[in-house]
Parts: C-alpha cells; sequence; structure tokens
DNA sequence: GCAGTACGGACCACC
DNA sequence: TCCGTACTGC
C-alpha cells in the first residue's frame, strides 16, 4: 500500500475528513452541490483499502458506470496497486444483474436471460393489449408501461396488486380495470422469454434475498462496506434491497444531496434520503456545505431558489470563491432567436476570453429543444455535441442488428424473435406470426420452439411458408452452433454477412440507408472494441452476453465519449446531473416547459421542477445564463409563452436584469413590450431580432447566416437529407407555404415545402445524372 | 404478403 | 417534426 495516501487526506477540508474517518457504523453524507461529493467517496474507499479492507467486500453503487470506472481509476492512483479493480462497483442495475446472472437458477431463469429496455417492455404491452382486444386509445402502452413500472418499483407483483383493493380501485377509476391482466400476462410473457426489464433487475434482486436466505446471508458476509451515492435518487426497490445487504454488518455510508433529487418519475422517493436517520440506529450525519465549484453569486442565486421548497433539509451552502458575475437573464422573442442568442454570446465569450468549446454548456428541459440550438450553432459553424435524446442503441437498424444477437444468446427472447421474424424479408408475413404467437401462447412454450416444431403444430400454414420458417429456424440455429466457437465481433460479423443486411442497404444507395449501413458497421466496431478491452477477462462463448449486458446497462453517458474537449455540449438538465462548466446556458424558461406542465398540480411535483433548476443552476462555475422566448415552435406549430415562475423566485439582486424587471417579474409578457426589455450585454450582436417570424436557415460552408430557405428558387442544384442530390424546378406559394417541385436523383420529382425540408443549396452539378 | 402513404398523437426527464 | 399504425392497391 502506498503510505503517501496518508499526506492526500490532507487535501480534504476538516467537514471532509470527518465523513472520510466515519468506518463503521452507519453513517450519511449530506453533500451540497460542487462540495467535492465525488472526492470524498473515492478517498472514503481508498482509505478502506488503505487500511486493509478486502477489496471484494466493498459494494459501492453509483449513478453511472462511468462514474464507476473513474472513481476506480482515481484510487488506484491514490493508493497504488490495481486493487480497485475488485471493488464491486457500478449502478445498482448492472451490479445486480451480475448478480442475478450468478443466480439465475434459484428463479428459474437462464444465466443468459435478455435485458428488455423500456422500448422492447413496450412493443410487448402493446401486443398484449392488442391480442386482449383492449381499446388501444383507452390502454395506452406507454401509460401501462408506467404504471407496471411504478407497481414493480414498489415491489408490488401481480399477486399483490390482486390483494389490494385500492390499488385495483386506482385503475378502475382511471378507466383501465384490466390492468392487473395486463400485468400478469406481461409478467407471464416476459419469464417465457427469459426476459427481465429494467424494474426487474431490482425486484428479482429483492425477491432472491427475501426468498433465500442463505443467499441473502451469503452477500451480507460479502458485502461488509457498502456506500451509496446518489441516495435522494434511490427508489423504494433500491432502497430495500440496500436495507438487507447491510443489516448484518450496518456499515453503511449514503452520500446525497436531498436538494439535488430530480428522478421521481422513475421511483425515486426523497423520503429516502429524508428519513435515512430514521432508519438506522445512531447514524452520524455529516455536512458538506462549502461549495467548490461555483462563485459566490451563483452559489447565493441558487440558494434563494431553493429557499421556496418546504420539503428538505437544513443546511447552508457557501462558497470563498469570487464573487463572479451576475445571472444574465435574457428575454428573446422566438426559439431561433434563442439559438441564435446562445450561438452568438457563446462566440462573443470566445473572443473577449480564451474559452475552449468545452467550457460551455447548453441545458434544456426537454430533448426537443436541442433542434433550434443546433441550428444556429451549425450555422455559426460552433462544433457542439448532442447527449442523450435518442441514443445510437435505440436506432432501429441497431436495435434490428443486436436483436439476432440477442436472439442467439436467448432465442426465447420474444420480443427480438419478433423483430428478425421476417427482416430481412423473408416472407414471413404478419397473418403467419399471428398464428405462432397463438399457437405458442396456448400451449405455454416460446415462440422459437413452435417455430422449431412448427411442422407438428397443425397451424394451417401453406408449404412454402411452412419452409420459410424451417430455413429461419435454421439460420438462427448454425449462428447458435458458432457463437459458441467464436467470440462476440465474430457472431456480429457472421450474422451481417449471412443476412445481407448491410450489403443490401448499401445496394439501396439513398442517403438514408447508406448511413444505416454505417451506423451497423460502427456498431460491429463497437463489440471489437469491447471484445478488445475485455479479452483478458472472459471465455469467447460468454462475451456476447456480456457485450449486450454492457450496452442494455449503458447509460446516456457510457454510451458516448468523454465530454469532447471540441465541443459544446447540449443535455437535458437531468443528464448533467454531476457534471460542470465554466458557462452554462439555461434555455427555455417558460410556463408549460419549464416547471414541465406535467409536474404543476402538486407540491412535490413543483419542487421536483424547482430542484431540477437548482441543479442546473449549480453545474456553472463562473457565469450562468438563462433565457425564455415569448414563442416557441412545439408539435409544429407557434406557442405562446409566460415567462416561468421560477425566474422570479430567484433574488433579483444576483440577476443582471437591467429594465427587465417589468416583464419577467409580473408575468405579462406582452408582445408590444419586448423592445424596452433588452438586456445590456457585451455588443449589440446580442440584441433580439426585429421580426417575429420563425425563419429557419440553412447553412453553407462558407457560413452564410442570412439566407432563409425560403429564398431557394427556380433552376436551383440542392440537397435533402433523405433524397439526395436534386435540381428545383418549379415553385409555389408564398411564404411559410412556399412550396418546391424538385427532380431528385434516382428518387424522382417531390413537392417539398421549403420552411420544413432540410434543404441545402450545393454547387451545380451535370443535370443528365438526374435522368439515370 | 408487401410497399407506399396518409394520418394521428407524441414532447418530460432514464437505468 | 417523428414515429407507429391503418389503409390501400398490387
Amino acid at each position: 500500500m502506498n503510505s503517501d495516501f496518508a499526506e492526500k487526506i490532507n487535501d480534504l477540508n476538516e467537514p471532509q475528513k470527518n465523513a472520510l474517518y466515519h468506518k463503521d457504523g452507519p453513517s450519511i453524507i449530506i453533500a451540497g452541490a460542487g462540495s467535492g461529493k465525488t472526492r470524498v467517496l473515492t478517498y472514503k474507499i481508498a482509505y478502506l483499502l488503505y487500511l486493509g479492507i478486502d477489496s471484494f467486500s466493498i459494494l459501492s453503487l453509483t449513478f453511472t458506470n462511468k462514474a464507476a470506472r473513474e472513481m476506480k481509476d482515481r484510487i488506484s492512483y491514490l493508493i497504488g496497486g490495481d486493487e480497485s479493480k475488485n471493488l464491486w462497483m457500478g449502478t445498482f442495475h448492472s451490479v445486480f444483474a451480475r448478480i442475478l446472472r450468478i443466480e439465475a437458477d434459484k428463479l428459474g431463469y437462464s444465466r443468459n436471460f435478455t435485458i428488455y429496455d423500456s422500448q422492447d417492455s413496450e412493443r410487448l404491452i402493446r401486443s398484449i393489449i392488442k391480442e386482449m382486444n383492449l381499446n388501444k386509445d383507452i390502454y395506452k402502452s406507454k401509460q401501462i408501461r408506467n404504471r407496471i413500472s411504478t407497481l414493480k418499483n414498489n415491489l408490488i407483483t401481480v399477486k399483490t396488486y390482486y390483494n389490494d383493493y385500492e390499488l385495483q380501485e386506482y385503475d378502475r377509476i382511471a378507466q383501465r380495470p384490466k390492468l392487473g391482466e395486463i400485468y400478469n400476462e406481461y409478467v407471464k410473457r416476459c419469464f417465457k422469454s427469459s426476459a427481465m426489464d429494467f424494474d426487474d433487475l431490482l425486484l428479482k434482486t429483492n425477491e432472491l434475498l427475501n426468498n433465500f436466505p442463505d443467499i441473502l446471508a451469503k452477500y451480507q458476509n460479502q458485502f461488509k462496506y457498502i456506500l451509496v451515492d446518489e441516495y435522494q435518487d434511490t427508489n423504494h426497490s433500491q432502497y430495500l434491497i440496500v436495507k438487507m445487504l447491510s443489516d448484518k454488518f450496518q456499515n453503511i455510508s449514503v452520500v446525497g444531496d436531498d436538494s439535488q433529487s430530480i428522478y421521481a418519475f422513475r421511483g425515486a422517493n426523497i423520503n429516502n434520503i429524508l428519513n435515512f436517520q430514521k432508519d438506522y440506529e445512531s447514524v452520524k450525519v455529516y455536512k458538506l456545505e462549502q461549495n467548490y465549484r461555483s462563485t459566490k453569486n451563483i452559489v447565493n442565486a441558487a440558494n434563494s431558489l431553493i429557499e421556496h421548497n418546504k420539503n428538505k433539509l437544513n443546511k447552508e451552502i457557501w462558497t470563498n470563491n469570487s464573487q463572479g458575475e451576475k445571472i444574465i437573464l435574457k428575454k428573446l422573442l422566438t426559439d431561433s432567436d434563442e439559438g441564435r442568442f446562445v450561438a452568438k454570446s457563446i462566440f462573443e465569450f470566445k473572443e473577449t476570453k480564451s474559452y475552449k468549446n468545452s467550457d460551455f454548456a447548453v441545458l434544456y428541459r426537454t430533448n426537443a429543444q436541442s433542434r433550434s440550438i443546433e441550428d444556429s450553432l451549425r450555422n455559426m459553424n460552433i462544433k457542439y455535441e448532442v447527449y442523450g435524446g435518442i441514443s445510437f442503441y435505440q436506432r432501429k437498424e441497431i436495435k434490428d442488428v443486436l436483436a439476432y444477437l440477442r436472439v442467439i444468446v436467448n432465442p426465447n427472447d420474444e420480443e427480438s424473435l419478433k423483430r428478425i421474424i421476417n427482416y430481412p424479408l423473408r416472407g414471413i408475413g404478419q397473418t403467419t406470426i399471428d398464428k405462432i404467437i397463438v399457437s405458442s401462447n396456448l400451449n405455454n412454450i416460446s415462440i422459437f420452439e413452435t417455430m422449431e416444431n412448427i411442422k407438428k403444430n397443425d397451424l394451417e400454414l401453406n408449404n412454402s411458408t411452412l419452409k420459410k420458417i424451417d430455413e429461419f429456424v435454421m439460420l438462427i440455429k448454425s449462428l447458435i452452433i458458432s457463437n459458441q466457437k467464436n467470440d462476440a465481433f465474430e457472431t456480429a460479423n457472421e450474422v451481417v454477412l449471412r443476412t445481407k443486411i448491410i450489403s443490401n442497404l448499401r445496394k439501396e444507395g439513398s442517403l438514408e440507408s447508406i448511413s444505416k449501413a454505417e451506423n451497423i458497421e460502427e456498431l460491429l466496431n463497437g463489440v471489437k472494441d469491447f471484445i478488445d478491452g475485455q479479452k483478458d477477462v472472459f471465455d469467447a462463448n460468454d462475451s456476447l452476453v456480456d457485450y449486450l449486458e454492457d450496452i442494455a446497462l449503458a447509460t446516456d453517458f457510457d454510451k458516448t465519449k468523454e465530454i469532447n474537449e471540441e465541443k459544446i455540449s447540449l443535455m437535458t438538465i437531468h443528464l448533467a446531473k454531476g457534471l460542470e462548466f465554466p458557462i452554462v446556458f439555461i434555455v427555455g424558461l417558460e410556463e408549460d416547459l419549464f416547471p414541465s406542465p406535467m409536474n404543476i398540480d402538486t407540491r412535490d411535483g413543483l419542487e421536483e421542477e424547482r430542484r431540477l433548476f437548482y441543479v442546473a443552476l449549480t453545474r456553472a462555475e463562473e457565469q450562468a445564463i438563462i433565457s425564455y422566448s415569448e414563442s416557441r415552435y412545439r408539435w409544429g406549430k407557434i406557442n405562446y409563452s409566460e415567462p416561468s415562475r421560477f425566474i422570479s423566485e430567484i433574488d433579483e439582486s444576483y440577476i443582471n436584469i437591467s429594465n427587465i424587471k417589468s416583464e419577467a417579474f409580473k408575468f405579462n409578457s406582452k408582445l408590444d413590450s419586448f423592445d424596452k426589455n433588452k438586456i445590456l450585454f457585451k455588443s449589440d450582436l446580442l440584441k433580439p431580432n426585429k421580426k417575429i417570424k420563425k425563419i429557419n436557415f440553412y447553412s453553407n460552408k462558407k457560413n452564410q447566416l442570412d439566407h432563409s430557405r425560403i429564398k431557394i428558387k427556380t433552376g436551383d442544384f440542392v440537397e435533402h437529407q433523405r433524397f439526395g442530390k436534386g435540381l428545383v424546378i418549379e415553385i409555389d406559394g408564398n411564404g411559410a407555404d412556399k412550396k418546391a417541385k424538385i427532380k431528385f436523383k434516382g428518387i424522382g420529382i417531390k413537392n417539398l415545402l421549403l420552411n420544413y425540408a432540410k434543404l441545402k443549396i450545393i454547387p451545380p452539378f451535370n443535370k443528365e445524372e438526374l435522368f439515370k
């Protein structure tokens, strides 16, 4: 062990040290934003190892897997050696998925069980609703999925549900009396598919620990020290797991900040942290209240905001950092103005002081808001990266290839099988699939088994269909066999070759299909990277299982690369938790958007939204800039909005409100009074645009700014995202209704609305090509 | 059984 | 805008 560590502890301040030295017995560390929480946690684990505690006996639950990896590296650095590799560290989901695989047989599952993501769950629920002949407008699959998820997170099984009159009454009142039946069928089908959804990973862990005392004892004895990060975001199911595992030694340390609890929507229960002191005996409480991240202005502004919440623990966040600049508040007319404001401000900041792109973040409430920001950044040639949103692994073409891999590992996986049974097209249509599903439900065997014995089951299928099914089954079987001697990369390659997925997409030749082919190639590279990184750890024939688990449980951050040095970061506030940036834009501070309308009817909901704003503000080190717009495109329409109530909840002495006061603080924003409410800010570059008009810009390489799309004229050569290159042959209509008739290469003539179509003017090319 | 298209609803955040 | 579904014509 590295004895220098004792000296490194002096990097910590007194409260941090006190928290660190607490070794045995329960403790809670209330850590304000920017108070060095991760550092304390890291040092705390390093300290345990330094004292000679076995690394296998420490369980540390983190918020992302990436955080876990970084902490391991940091611990290695602190104490030397590679003991940190043996720590049990990761998200709840990944740690307990690992345990569930080890113990799978106890629960009647195969070790190779599939993990269903929310899309898989929703599709399964949708087909159940259809099979039950229920009205899909009343039984909305997404709502049903959320409801089932909530039930599971509160350990309410189907049986418990049926024993609880109140729960059933709740669903009857909500006009969905059949919820229990759907839930029952959903659980049955998941089991038949050897699949667990995200919530199952926690629910089944609870079942395992509850029903098998010997297994509980085994893990209780193993995990002598348990640390939980972001404790404020744990749900009931997670809470119970931690409680059970820590019950014997009670060496439990939880870290969190009630003011940053923002995951109630997925079942997080803020009371877990508020009540921690009641749950364990003689809990020691440590408070980290000094903020090292932000200026006084930012810290004070955030404090003044969160004061409006009633439900919270007492603490006083303060900082020794400089006073800093006031928060800039900016009002804009449209969402595109807001985008331009952000882009131009970034440009300005970089001119006046040497900032890198990575010093900036733009945070928003909903993913859809990224678009107007992206448009403006693109126009100004500022590089950016959008985090979250539809992830790479959610794309259709990727999910299709992954479905093959999942079926190879677990042929019972119904959702994956349904995706590939007729992809690529092999003439097994919906009618046939429906017959197979009915039969498999009737006989309670998996779809794959039904297909294996398709000739014995008389399903009234004609011979050519039977033959096609047979060929498909043979394909899967031979892939399974070859996976037994190959690693995940070789198997994935074989899938792509034998199904001709990539070559067919390339043959199709459209921009869209080529990009899909490229994505699949990127997926193959990803598999290769994974295999290379894990070569020393896993057996070849297990590598596919491990790979699939890795990507199923990766958070959005795990999936993307490091925060890129060269790029501005765009993300939702949720995703920004735990991060920090010198300059942070928080956009879209409008009623009906932030706070989200779904959360304004209850105090708890509104307080959560307020905490979300608090999280956003406290990401900023030097400067926070908040903005709102009077109108915004949503669902393809212009919506008018009022400034968010949260703006007026920040003590105005910390805001550079200039003469905006009259406006933002009175909730009476009117279009006719905007002119006098400009915020003075560095230069007139930042003044709002004069016209109230939605103007979309197209960009070209020379970074021209003021050409609206609707200026495209007959004879222009253009490029469309999906249709490729073409020539404008006719223009019709005016303003937003302006249409163009365009002849596209290899596609033919299309009529497009210029205001919506993503058209880019390109240099002329040989017109002959259009007629090939 | 398949492909093209029109239409309606989604847009809140995620492991 | 984007996605899933229903409908239609072959």
